[in-house]
DNA sequence: CGCGCCATGTAATCCGTTACATGATTGA
DNA sequence: TCAATCATGTAACGGATTACATGGCGCG
């Protein structure tokens, strides 16, 4: 499920233009599934090179003109098929767990530090998650709903985690600042 | 916090080769940060041109000679340098996500199988995680471990999601099937 | 007056994985 | 005999971000 199906997914609900599909996806996907304009405008033109799009001109004043995108019968066949194909593992990368497990080479300060600053970004992705939620309660399928409710779920364990080791990491710097004054006595 | 400063994070508790390092970052790092090869071996060659490590052919009979990599001052003092700067945020994709979000597009039986599959995926991540965790319990340093718990904690907070979703799951599919039918009947 | 929204697109760049190439040894 | 382990490296390829380019309108 590369990011052309994942775009195609969503104009099968509704037409949009490349800059509306960003938006969006950013608000509803975003968090498991990112996406720049340079990734969505060249998909778009490839899109609809291959027939499961097809664009029309919208000419606005006051604003710039936009293309407002439609899939096709051939666009949505392409998404069904690709809704059968396994999907690939997911990708994780995160430079904060890097931090923790050098945390011995750190300076203890700064590492609690990075703490809190993670605990603060996951309370404003909760609040996110929270607003996203209402905003699409309405319209959102139960599944939608439920790939929110999962960002909800993972931010909240990363908070527990964090309450969890912060003060472990405080004995922790407390021994070795401990340790360091014994053998510098 | 790239490649080259995790490797050099490595290289600085102890040398190794290429092939090492690849290996130790699979069972300790790998699920929050993984390297290939072809990525390994080249920034290998970089960090040594650069002088922040050094290499020292070792050859062997009956298997393959290999080059053992230390890390040099400039090394280690490049790495205390990288810790100091602010990690990047991290990054997540996952396609099964993905699949969840369609989920009303989905055929119902299929989207319940990925579901027991994705479980069996964590499970399997737990008794992995299990493994290494006794494997380095008396090397690794408590931060270390902590990243250990982590992974564990999500892998379990997602089995407990996953969980819950597919009764609802299960509904959705018995009303879907239920809906056809009765427009059929 | 400056910033942010609307709106599209390209180009430079930086990542990374996968496959290929080689080849002996050891264990099932 | 077949697969896995050990061991290094390159090349092809793919996918993404970032910055650049353009420009009117509305709000504080």
């Amino acid at each position: 499920m590369n990011l052309k199906t994942v775009m195609l997914g969503f104009l099968a609900r509704e037409a949009m233009t490349g800059y509306e599909l960003k938006h969006l996806m950013g608000r509803s996907v975003g968090f498991f599934f990112g996406a720049s304009y340079g990734s969505i405008y060249p998909a778009l033109r490839d899109l609809e090179g291959g027939g499961f799009v097809r664009s029309t001109a919208v000419v606005q004043d006051g604003r710039p003109n936009k293309k407002v995108y439609e899939i096709t019968d051939s666009g949505r066949e392409r998404f069904r098929a690709s809704l059968a194909e396994p999907p690939a593992g997911d990708s994780f990368r995160s430079e904060f767990m890097m931090h923790l497990f050098f945390g011995h080479l750190h300076d203890p300060g700064r590492l609690l530090e990075l703490v809190h600053r993670r605990r603060e970004g996951c309370r404003a992705a909760i609040e996110t998650l929270n607003g996203v939620e209402e905003e699409f309660r309405e319209i959102a399928t139960p599944y939608q709903m439920m790939t929110l409710r999962s960002g909800l779920a993972s931010a909240r364990a990363e908070i527990s985690f964090l309450d969890e080791i912060e003060p472990e990491i405080r004995a922790l710097a407390r021994e070795s600042v401990g340790g360091t004054e014994e053998a510098s006595a």
